[in-house]
DNA sequence: TTGTATGCGTTATCAT
DNA sequence: ATGATAACGCATACAA
């Protein structure tokens, strides 16, 4: 009674054998009522062992289960973090989705890190995943990708599936945002606002689909009619802070005759915001801004920011969908993008 | 050459046995070198073993190593969802913190439903984690914890550890914030600014964590005498929409005489500026605002927000020591929590 | 120090 | 339909 509380009995947990002997039954017949797929056992056994596995609390033993059958139900995501409120989405849908079809999925994060993520690949191996969906980062150097690459191929010989959801630097199959339609779009409909004079925010490190995104803007205003020079696209460090320094350090002439500054995601678009702020800029008045991505939990951000919404759910479906099936679908599969105007874009 | 690329040579997974036969030692002897703790193996051995294990390839089946050894190096983190902003940077934090003592984490969401809950811990019982971190999570409606707090029990009996972080409506170790502290020193400060007429948004499921944010608030106020009438303090549903619902429900002679609005998070903070702006009031020149967490990714909200700062690397260190810990600390652990001033709040 | 034998909890293959 | 028995990949007690 005075005992502390973790010294009391601490018994192993119970197994299936333990549950077969309580029941009455063989061990191999507990297994095939309580995890076993098709059924073929007495109704008189089913009951005592499902009553026997109840009383006695069992738990089937993933580990031991995933070694017996050579295979666990579970997906790996690797994920460069999870407060970026773009990732978490990301991440977040996928579970949901992964969810939906009896997955489990792990979550790994390699906070942009390659060397991290290389390593992570290969603890994951030896999880025996299902399959190992790498999502969407920017690494902010570019990284060596063989040993990678090794990796994830090693890990697909042995049945494995690799799934790269929006990201295409690696050799495997990709369910990606279709970024250059989604950022021409968006171009066309702030063009149709009147606008003229953009100013162009790219990534310093250079990623595909974020340079798909600057090329389908700049083809999206050419469609209007709209042409921008070669020097109104620049490329600032991949972050909030990397948009907000470099629209700081922009002289005064270049930026005058801006009317829209466009970023390649929503969270350059803020840090862009937070950088003409503090340059005396009133946003919408004196200059308009687009992002894209449409990050949700933006929505109290004031003024609400005319962006591309990106179909989260129908990427995950996607990667899960690949992710589980067998067959070998090599397209490279792109969801819709399209832009949602708001006020950060009233028009001129 | 035609063939397409998953069927190309299915073979298994690179076992220790292969590693231990192409290096030309016993099995043992290379779980030794490449896994074992204690070394005890001739160089000369140990380089061939190495050598043969990177050559082929080779990863631990960690499921195996489970089974074998009875345990993982795994702690399970329970948590409501992963796209919320808080709960996201906890989970982060607590992440980062595993990492850091090498242990893997796997993440389950319950999206606030209390029945998904117990299928979850009941499933990762499974997974014989070496501790459940149960974090902060506001049940929609209150829930029945039996059938739980018994899974839980065998858990622990079994030796497992269980944690709860920022919630305490279960009977096992508990670390939180000092929301009564913090919710006590940001009352005497907004006071200290001159605020004399308050609303608080309260939570209209109970929780005890929250209830006690307003209870300290409160008391901060009577330390500066300041009295808070009871029709001031009201108790929406627990969410952005149920503040924003709560503010724009509200007639407006009570609306008129209140300075600062007092909510017990930021979630529910920013949804109750939503609701003030919908009715006309602007921030902070009609109506003051602050609220309780310190979210992050709030940094592009303007006005900046007001409210109480917690330390989620001091929780998740805490946490993560407790579920790696025999010791019995039973005291329930709370970690400071300050308050900050900011826009929203700029005196009257 | 190294190898042999055994065990971990489960599934799968066989007889019965 | 059910129950022995052999895997699964790895760790460890024990023997050499």
């Amino acid at each position: 009674m005075t005992e502390t509380h973790s010294e009391t009995s601490l018994r192993r947990p119970v197994t299936l054998d333990d549950v077969a002997r309580h029941a009455g039954v063989s061990q191999p017949t507990a297994s095939r009522v309580l995890n076993g797929s098709t059924r073929k056992v007495n109704d008189a056994f089913r009951e005592r062992v499902l009553a026997a596995a109840s009383e006695l609390g069992y738990t089937a033993n993933l580990s031991a289960q995933a070694v017996a059958r050579g295979s666990s139900r579970t997906i790996a995501l690797v994920i460069s973090g999870i407060s970026d409120p773009y990732f978490s989405a990301m991440a977040a849908a996928i579970m949901r989705q992964a969810e939906s079809v009896g997955l489990r999925v792990s979550i790994a994060v390699t906070d942009r890190r390659s060397d991290r993520e290389l390593d992570l690949v290969r603890e994951i191996r030896g999880q025996q995943p299902l399959a190992i969906i790498l999502a969407g980062t920017g690494f902010l150097a570019p990284h060596p990708v063989d040993a990678l690459v090794e990796e994830l191929r090693r890990y697909e010989e042995t049945g494995g599936r690799v799934v790269l959801v929006s990201r295409s630097d690696l050799p495997f199959e990709t369910v990606a945002f279709d970024n250059y339609e989604g950022a021409r779009q968006l171009a066309r409909g702030v063009a149709g606002l009147g606008y003229r004079s953009y100013l162009l925010l790219g990534s310093g490190t250079a990623l595909l689909g974020m340079q798909q995104r600057i090329d389908g803007f700049v083809q999206g205003l050419a469609d209007e009619g709209v042409q921008v020079a070669a020097d109104r696209i620049i490329y600032p460090e991949f972050s909030w802070d990397g948009a907000r320094r470099a629209i700081e350090s922009l002289d005064a002439s270049t930026l005058r005759d801006v009317e829209l500054v466009f970023a390649i995601t929503d969270d350059m678009a803020l840090g862009a915001i937070a950088g003409l702020r503090s340059r005396g800029l009133s946003i919408p008045g004196d200059i308009a801004v687009a992002g894209f991505d449409d990050i949700t939990t933006l929505r109290d951000i004031v003024p609400s920011l005319t962006t591309v919404h990106v179909a989260l759910d129908a990427v995950a479906e996607e990667a899960i969908y690949r992710a589980t099936t067998d067959d070998d679908v090599l397209t490279r599969k792109t969801v819709p993008a399209y832009p949602v105007l708001r006020e950060s874009t009233p028009g001129v």
